[in-house]
DNA sequence: ATAGCCTTGAGG
DNA sequence: CCTCAAGGCTAT
């Protein structure tokens, strides 16, 4: 393998592959392409539990799983079809909001509903195999205005709410980092290999 | 590099 | 034909 494709692996692990299935089992693997307006993520990282800062990325603003406010203040969060908290019928009231960033959502997008800018974020990040490095702990918040700070934490961040590609990049994603990445790690990662089951079972 | 807009193609 | 998501294009 080149040094090239070890660096971006050494990226794409430091990640929390988290995106095991939700409580009903529906982690099946198909894709946005065949999903209906109920087309839940996967994204159990953002999922509804009151203590749940997992895995101690900081980054996950709590603001964005919880909610305080009244939601009519500018980058409050509530939860949409893109997260399944509880969810009351605030969809049909309230202008979406990006998962990632909090900006306006444009659709669905790699699994799930962000703004166009993630979109777009994401597909660089993924096509060019770009590698980025967080100056900070890793943790930075991820928002509509400093969302371009750190692109380390923003593609961390569209990990953990569950964005994926689908098909056989994604597969061999998988290999690589089964085979090639966790003996490189001091202490490998069980929520990787969560993700490399879900993902490598879909397509059995 | 980012983000908004446009084009394309697949599926219903 | 319509809708929608992926990818392309381009101004910033």
């Amino acid at each position: 393998m080149t040094m090239d494709q070890q660096t971006g692996l050494m990226s794409l692990n430091m990640s929390p592959f988290d995106l095991s299935p939700g409580p009903d089992g529906s982690g099946s693997g198909s894709g946005p392409s065949g999903a209906s307006q109920q087309y839940v993520p996967q994204g159990a990282a953002y999922q509804c539990t009151s203590d749940q800062q997992p895995f101690g990325y900081a980054n996950l603003d709590a603001s964005y799983l919880f909610p305080t406010g009244t939601g009519s203040e500018p980058g409050t969060y509530l939860p949409t079809a893109g997260n399944v908290c509880d969810q009351t019928d605030t969809k049909d009231v309230i202008e979406e909001l990006c998962p990632v960033c909090g900006d306006k959502v444009s659709g669905y997008h790699y699994g799930l509903l962000t703004c166009e800018s993630c979109k777009g974020f994401f597909k660089r990040t993924v096509q060019n195999k770009k590698v980025y490095t967080c100056v900070a702990e890793r943790a930075c918040h991820i928002d509509k205005t400093q969302r371009k700070r750190c692109p380390f934490c923003r593609f961390q961040k569209c990990l953990d709410v569950g964005m994926k590609l689908e098909g056989e990049f994604v597969v061999k994603i998988i290999i690589l980092l089964k085979f090639n990445v966790s003996h490189l790690l001091r202490k490998p990662s069980r929520h990787k290999f969560m993700y490399v089951g879900q993902v490598s079972g879909s397509y059995e």
